[in-house]
DNA sequence: GTCAATGTATCGCGTTACGATACAAATGCC
DNA sequence: GGCATTTGTATCGTAACGCGATACATTGAC
């Protein structure tokens, strides 16, 4: 791969270097994309799609606050604001008091989107064994998978 | 992974699938934020990125078309010209007559973009070993890697 | 030479994530 | 118990970006 071991300043990549960026990249767009396209096939947006995902894969419950999504997300706590106020438009979640914490939101899923994410989590499932050893092929950084 | 085999209609998805998938999204959306943040630290966009990335990570050559950009980067044709068009102001690659057919365009990296490009691919490439053994953990559906 | 197919480009638009800002509740300190 | 600090959520205006619709040039089939 090209590399001493872990230091700052990196030695320049090769040309194979730079493919396997590309190819590990062009997987992640791929994947993304069937997500993308499949999601909006029923009605949803991609953002949607994530946060009912991030609701129903959190471990130990089905539900979590503003803050916890914006970490699971990986965004700023007021995109999550907006985008729960989308989702809840679309009657695909609600908000409930937080139990002990009046500060914090408990945001949970509607049974309509109970219903959506579980169609679109099986399609999810499927393309992702689809794409199997694939993209774990895509993480070997040096092309030798 | 409570699957039968790989019909159309899927069984019903268990709590630990849901948690599968949403640790799978949550490992693509930290690398891409993680990715995002480090290109925007040097001054160009994810975008930018991806493009310089797609044309030096060609294998056989170091460009590429509108239209096999589109393909790699997973957009529409006309994305392609706007986000090429942006990327050349910046002077991070350039259009040069496609040697067969005169329709195409060949769009290649300036000595700038080669610059920025091996740059940030050095701190992904150093991201990804980090992540590495995580990264693919992900990619057991069933929690059990 | 004609015509469909292919490749690139332009324009206007809707969505979305963000920074800046504001407000409410909780926590720590004395 | 009062008060400052921190934490959590929400609002508003803005800019970027990808898209559909559309247009134009080149190629290739016949």
């Amino acid at each position: 791969m090209a590399v001493r071991s872990d230091q700052g300043k990196p030695e320049p990549l090769t040309k194979l270097d730079f493919e396997a960026l590309a190819r590990f990249r062009f997987g992640i767009r791929r994947y993304l994309r069937f997500s993308e396209e499949t999601v909006r096939g029923h009605g949803v947006t991609p953002q949607h799609y994530q946060l009912l995902l991030a609701l129903k894969g959190f471990p130990g419950r089905e539900w979590a606050t503003v803050s916890e999504l914006a970490e699971l997300l990986q965004l700023r706590h007021h995109s999550v604001v907006e985008l729960v106020n989308r989702a809840q438009t679309q009657d695909l979640v609600e908000r409930a008091a937080h139990p002990t914490d009046a500060r914090s939101v408990r945001v949970l899923l509607t049974p309509e989107g109970e219903r959506v994410l579980g169609r679109l989590s099986a399609l999810h499932r499927d393309e992702l064994r689809r794409m199997g050893d694939g993209f774990a092929a895509l993480l070997a950084p040096d092309g030798t998978a």
